[in-house]
DNA sequence: ATACAACCGGAGTAATTCGCTCCGCAAGTT
DNA sequence: AACTTGCGGAGCGAATTACTCCGGTTGTAT
């Protein structure tokens, strides 16, 4: 067993509120962007700042480990996406999966977050993973041939936040998130479609340097 | 002559000023959402605090102005694509152009406006011109069957801001600014290219409601 | 030159906000 | 009942904010 004894009484609720925090984090990021605050992120916890802070030391020590995990589900979804038959609907499903759990909400922090060795092997396995899904649909014809990796990169990132569902959830207009979400999804899809082989146009601009994503990180020395 | 007389030394400096103030604003909107400062603003606009509360009495009354500004440079957008003879190109660059300008900077402070009756005018108006565009674009086949207004101008919300060009210009990475854009309007390529009649699949969900857009701004009774 | 008017810049202020600590209390276990 | 473990949130110092106020500067008139 990875964790055989249970160190205390209540660990079962430190638990919970481990994953209530996370996905409070996620939410909050997403709503107030870059200054989200640990108020705002324990209350939609539904959990008090103690707690918080028993389990991570400072703020940014809670969103490192939301980056972390961001990598990972964006590997599971790319592994997904490869196990899918069909070349297309592999790399629009792990699209539209990497926008669906907010991978976007971690762009307005991306500057404050520190790049460790382990979480840059997570990185360097995901960059493989969306390649070889950009490989098999370009070798399939079905992606327009001039799109490249970092072309969808963009495309997840830009659709990871939507203004209209961030306005409408500040204000309290739950009657209309629902709508919201949905029509978000829509506007994805048309997104989507632009990347089919069906345009016989190429795109404007030459195609665009990976230095738009390795430079925003800092990364550890040690 | 409506403006016959100048009525101090330098008040061509002030109207320099005036029109750095609006310019900066915008940006700064962009880059920082909805915790702009005034300080930040001022600084990006290169004059002092002092001449930006000379000229606006509160920073609300300069978002206000610059909201009603967005609604003029819409509308001459909307109309320059009419003016197109080809309906495809008349939306597309109608799109681009309100992307360019700014249009999504306002999503952030879209609370905070209040709309006056002189701006609900506008805003019936671009309501009209925007309806005149897809319904040509419709007529001719060249637009998707299911796409609406309410799409389209979730679309153009959508790519108002670019968070990777947001995150380059608060690290001051000067040197990737020019790089992000072509990349921002690369991937708007591809998303206005989704909006062409050439995909035989329905988009999903309904057609989204316009109270996406009329309930989220703040209605002036007088 | 001198006096004056118009406008500029930014240090200072009061109020707010934020990250974080600390401690009294409740919930399990024995 | 005694004890352990984790909980909540009031409160603190530091930082930030919108806005005011006034000494300085620029350009015109005499």
């Amino acid at each position: 067993m990875t964790e055989p004894k249970r160190r205390g009484p209540r660990q079962a609720e430190a638990e919970r509120n481990d994953r209530a925090l996370l996905r409070a984090a996620r939410q909050v990021l997403a709503d107030d962007g870059a200054h989200a605050t640990v108020a705002a992120i324990a209350a939609a916890a539904g959990v008090g700042i103690g707690s918080l802070y028993r389990r991570y030391r400072t703020k940014e020590e809670l969103f490192q480990r939301l980056a972390e995990l961001s990598l990972d589900s964006w590997n599971q979804a790319a592994e997904r996406g490869l196990a899918e038959d069909d070349p297309w609907e592999g790399l629009a499903s792990f699209i539209v999966a990497c926008v669906e759990f907010g991978q976007g909400s971690l762009a307005p922090i991306a500057g404050t977050i520190k790049v460790t060795k382990e979480m840059q092997a997570k990185s360097d396995h995901s960059d493989e993973l969306l390649a070889a899904l950009v490989a098999r649909a370009h070798e399939a014809r079905v992606l327009r041939p001039d799109v490249t990796v970092v072309d969808i990169s963009l495309l997840i990132e830009q659709f990871g936040r939507s203004p209209a569902l961030d306005q409408l959830r500040k204000q309290g207009r739950e009657d209309l998130l629902e709508a919201a979400a949905d029509a978000h999804r829509r506007v994805l899809a048309i997104a989507v479609d632009g990347l089919r082989a069906c345009h016989p146009r190429p795109l404007p601009g030459g195609p665009p340097t990976d230095r738009l994503f390795t430079e925003r990180w800092t990364h550890e020395t040690g």
